[in-house]
DNA sequence: AACTGATGCAACCGCGTGGCC
DNA sequence: CGGCCACGCGGTTGCATCAGT
């Protein structure tokens, strides 16, 4: 299947933007949203790429984009989802309100990698070490600094987390064919056998995995082996029961990964 | 003060996927 | 049904800045 290029290489513009152009980007989305955004950077008299505009406002320009260090809750947070979700980082980002893909990648190699080789047994507890860049402020005044938005700390705060301690894994944990396992430890507790999840399991044994749950999983320990509790009052906590949503999981694969998530895997499957 | 290696981050590149015709 | 196109994603690169000598 043939391939179109990415945009055209002649008298496009690339590199850093400038303000103006982050201006003309914003004024454009703002007014016209960005229906097509091949098509947006010449109706925006833009001379970048549709990719390329694309980037600069899901990474900067977008409102709820939230910009500065993160938080050690942040963080903690990255190194639980990386454990389960590996380099999905954008299923990662879509848990980290106004955080993007592209930021937590660069936090993940730069910092959280390094975190965990020093402290291979303790990843989400380990001591923080001060990032450079927290100093630094470097870009403050440069060209590339996005156009002042609303780009103030959110207060959506970091979506909460109670999974388990997770021991660290391999780097690459989406390698993992299938459903292979992990050791994970928790409080007081004998290590337990948690899974790890492949691109593949969603698609394809999120069936397997529901009709477990609708079984007796209620009961199961490790479904309700939780380190800290679970809010069940709010609403994008258990208010569904598992068995309901079973029913029509197609639509519910939010609450299965939040579950996952707070229970720190899933349990083995069977055939 | 000058040089150099290390670091951090914005941006780019190429591929996979899904929708549309 | 197959081809084209646009989008989204993850990996990688380029470069400004920092830190050490």
């Amino acid at each position: 299947m043939g391939r179109a290029p990415c945009c055209e290489k002649m008298g496009l513009k690339r590199g850093p933007w400038t303000p103006e152009e982050d201006k003309l980007l914003v004024a454009h989305i703002e007014k016209n949203g960005h229906g097509n955004w091949r098509a947006l950077p010449k109706l925006a008299g833009l001379l970048r790429c549709g990719k390329s505009c694309r980037l600069r406002w899901i990474n900067y320009l977008r409102p709820d984009t939230k910009r500065g260090n993160f938080t050690q809750e942040e963080e903690d947070s990255i190194i639980k989802l990386h454990e389960i979700l590996g380099n999905r980082w954008s299923a990662i980002a879509a848990r980290l309100p106004g955080r993007t893909d592209n930021e937590i990648k660069n936090v993940w190699h730069t910092h959280l990698k390094k975190r965990l080789r020093n402290n291979p047994d303790k990843g989400v507890d380990a001591k923080r070490q001060p990032h450079k860049s927290v100093a630094k402020s470097k870009r403050s005044t440069d060209s590339t600094a996005p156009v002042s938005l609303n780009n103030g700390p959110s207060d959506s705060p970091t979506s909460p987390l109670t999974t388990s301690e997770v021991t660290s894994m391999s780097d690459k944990s989406t390698a993992v064919a299938d459903i292979s396992h992990v050791e994970i430890e928790t409080e007081e507790m004998e290590p337990i056998q948690m899974p790890v999840i492949d691109e593949s399991f969603w698609s394809e044994d999120l069936d397997s995995f529901s009709s477990i749950i609708d079984a007796d999983l209620l009961s199961d320990s490790w479904f309700y082996n939780l380190q800290a509790p679970i809010d069940l009052s709010s609403t994008d906590c258990l208010v569904e029961s598992p068995a309901q949503s079973v029913q029509n999981s197609e639509e519910n694969m939010d609450f299965w990964y939040d579950l996952l998530i707070r229970t720190g895997g899933v349990p083995e499957l069977s055939d």
